[in-house]
DNA sequence: GACGCGTGGAT
DNA sequence: TATCCAAGCGT
């Protein structure tokens, strides 16, 4: 399936063009292979499934409040949580958090310097394992991410999907054959020359193959199936759903304190704030008695449901909604966290110290504009 | 192996 | 406007 291609002279390419054309990133202050563990592991959780544009200022901010492994191991997880607040993919943050205190009590606060030992972590896998290793312990050890599969897909122009399993190991071992052929103390520059290659020249889209260096050994270029590269596995059409929140005031619609209920720790948002609320199901009538019925479930209290306060629209990765904000009141019972994991009475000033989904924080947006239309009937 | 898990930019 | 999907990991 594939043909020999000569390794050692890829390292070798890898590393010139790298030294010439990689970006100026915050987390790149020292030389690829010799930085700091704990700046190498933010930024490699950050930029899972993340473009790197979005994540230079949250690293920056992060690193500026959590500036050592100790600093993020004592921090509260909410404050965690509203670092990251706006990133997705939150297990991300609570898993970064756990991990830090694991290390803090296992390993004195040293990053470990051994796969085995980093794929304990949790949050830690085979791609961040690898990068660790060769950006901050300058080990010869493969980094397989979606630019480097892209890039050798593309190298030795294979038809299967880079999603298959088999495909997958294959890649993994390409990578690591590169790797291997990589002058002493260079790896971390051929990984990371392999990944900036892929976002900057193999791009998904439009390959820049006039300006790649390897573009006289790549066998898609040769073949003309560059747009073809990598073959993906379709993905499932995602459903959409009608989504109720309630905005449930203490005292009179916009005044005094409202209703907040923190999500289960496990599962979609975990930790995070919300209004109350859920899904339509086929048994609610309309919105409000899909209100009445989640938040007695949840809380275990009876509310009657008011104006209608905006609607938002978001789509998720594998399904998207219609998210329905009502004004709300207690009619009867004291909130109990049943189905969450803890409730405040807040001021709408005060919502900032909580971490919230972007779809929360629209309603608030909008709950802070002055406005005249926001009466409850 | 398949699925759950967020967000926003590009086209 | 609709669709795709970016430096993956856990279950």
């Amino acid at each position: 399936m594939t043909s020999n291609l000569p390794t050692p002279s890829i390292a070798h390419r890898l590393i010139a063009w790298h030294a010439d054309q990689q970006r100026d990133l915050p987390w790149r202050a020292a030389p690829a292979g010799q930085r700091d563990a704990y700046a190498v592991w933010i930024s490699e959780i950050m930029a899972q499934q993340t473009r790197i544009a979005t994540v230079i200022d949250y690293f920056t901010r992060w690193m500026a409040r959590f500036p050592t492994l100790e600093s993020l191991a004592e921090a509260d997880q909410q404050e965690v949580l509203k670092m990251w607040e706006g990133l997705g993919y939150y297990s991300r943050a609570r898993n970064l958090h756990r991990a830090a205190q694991v290390v803090m009590a296992e390993y004195g606060g040293e990053i470990p310097s051994s796969r085995a030992e980093l794929l304990k972590l949790p949050g830690i896998g085979a791609y961040t394992a690898g990068a660790i290793l060769s950006l901050a312990f300058g080990q010869a050890e493969p980094i397989l991410d979606g630019n480097v599969k892209r890039v050798l897909a593309r190298l030795w122009d294979m038809d299967r999907s880079i999603d298959e399993t088999a495909t997958t190991n294959e890649l993994w071992r390409l990578a690591g054959e590169i790797v291997r052929a990589t002058p002493a103390g260079k790896a971390g520059e051929v990984n990371e020359g392999l990944m900036e290659l892929g976002g900057l020249v193999c791009t998904p889209q439009n390959p820049r193959c006039l300006l790649c260096p390897l573009a006289d050994l790549c066998q898609a270029a040769r073949n003309g199936t560059q747009s073809e590269r990598p073959v993906r596995t379709p993905r499932k059409r995602t459903p959409h759903y009608q989504v109720a929140a309630a905005v449930i005031w203490e005292d009179a619609p916009l005044q005094g304190r409202l209703l907040i209920a923190q999500r289960p720790q496990k599962g979609m948002l975990g930790g995070l704030w919300e209004f109350p609320g859920g899904k339509q199901e086929p048994e609610d009538a309309d919105l409000p008695a899909t209100l009445r019925r989640e938040i007695q479930e949840e809380m275990a209290v009876e509310i009657a449901v008011g104006a209608p306060i905006t609607t938002v629209q978001h789509a998720y990765t594998h399904f998207s909604i219609t998210l329905h904000a009502f004004h709300a009141r207690i009619v009867s019972g004291t909130p109990q966290a049943i189905g969450c994991d803890d409730w405040r009475w807040t001021t709408l000033d005060s919502l900032d110290e909580y971490p919230f989904p972007v779809t929360d924080q629209k309603i608030i947006a909008v709950l802070r504009e002055p406005s005249d239309t926001l009466h409850i009937d």
